[in-house]
DNA sequence: AAGAGCGATATATTTAAATATATCTAATTT
DNA sequence: AAATTAGATATATTTAAATATATCGCTCTT
């Protein structure tokens, strides 16, 4: 199995996921089965060139023989198309709405324990957090806030688990603004009403 | 059968006979049957994507998936890579050879027969033709001329052939001319004694 | 808890590429 | 004329993709 082989097959789980697509509903587009896809994507599969192109179809990709003395520059070109507006806006997108419903969820828990001062705390970090609009994001610290809200209880072990997801998300958000003040190419941050108006539209 | 893969089957022949390499050649050289480099290069194969990568490896080519947004782009760096070097050397190294070829046996017929106008001025045309040195190149009409040299016969019909050829190469020269004239990505044309240093060196 | 969605895995069969070899035709070279 | 080179075509066999279906395990939603 060759590198280039595993270069296609992350392509294409890349190019479908960009798209929001299912493997299902690739496979309907595509006229190939799910499991087939499966195969393909995990690099199981050294495909017929016609069911590459195929694939590539439906994802929005194309198939081409490049001259090696060329492949720099097509991938720098291949690069900056790929980052300035599929993965960019999908990545945010995803965060976004991951922070929405922890947001909810928050404020919900907070309105039954008004009293719990890290509850408090930790929506006042959800809500700046929202302020940030920019592809590096951590969806994996957002989970897990979520998942301690979710099971929150008013104990001890329940609180703990309110504080280090408000940790947790510090840390991300530290990290973004340091981002932010490291980078000249990062967006302009978004007021929260603003992106409240964009869930809404 | 695909347009892509006729595409594909295209630019392998391309690139092989850029190389200056025999299907055999690039069989022993990519592990491939010859036979099937002939299937391949005629369209007739439906490559897997490592046959097709292989032999890639061994032409300098690159297989790449590129964002249909990013189509042209690539393109046109692919087409102004390839114009600069290898087809359009390649082009005109063939057609100065054969173009040298034609030259030499006319010369020597014209001394055979120094009475025969139509030599001497198929002699002059072909001269002519020296001059130019551009990728776009009408190789069967040179072709044409050669047999009509190599079969003469101080008859009226072999000097019909001559003039024939004459005319036929006249005409490629007047579209040679005319696509100079039209055109602003021509490169200059060189003095024939530059052409005969090339050959000589 | 049941149902839905998702991706991974399994089984059986068909299809065509890949592999190995040989030969033919045409053109060129010796 | 004989030999060599080049590309096309043929035959037989193996290999793995493609096709068609089904099911499993996990996660999320109702």
């Amino acid at each position: 199995m060759s590198y280039v082989i595993e270069h296609i097959a992350r392509t294409i789980k890349a190019a479908r996921e960009a798209k929001g697509l299912s493997q299902r509903a690739l496979s309907e587009k595509a006229g190939v089965p799910q499991s087939h896809i499966s195969r393909i994507e995990s690099g199981a599969v050294d495909l017929r060139v016609s069911s590459l192109v195929e694939l590539g179809r439906v994802l929005d990709l194309e198939l081409m023989l490049v001259p090696r003395k060329a492949t720099s520059a097509v991938q720098s070109i291949v690069r900056s198309s790929a980052e300035s507006a599929p993965s960019d806006d999908d990545t945010s997108r995803q965060a976004l709405k991951e922070l929405k419903r922890l947001q909810d969820s928050v404020a919900g828990l907070t309105q039954l324990y008004p009293a719990v001062t890290e509850l408090a705390q930790l929506q006042r970090q959800v809500r700046e957090l929202q302020h940030f609009r920019i592809p590096r994001y951590d969806q994996e610290a957002i989970r897990d806030a979520f998942k301690a809200v979710k099971s929150f209880k008013d104990t001890t072990a329940g609180l703990k688990a309110i504080s280090d997801a408000y940790a947790q998300l510090r840390t991300v958000r530290n990290a973004l603004a340091h981002g932010i003040a490291d980078s000249t190419e990062i967006e302009p941050v978004r007021p929260a009403y603003s992106l409240d108006e964009d869930n809404n539209g």
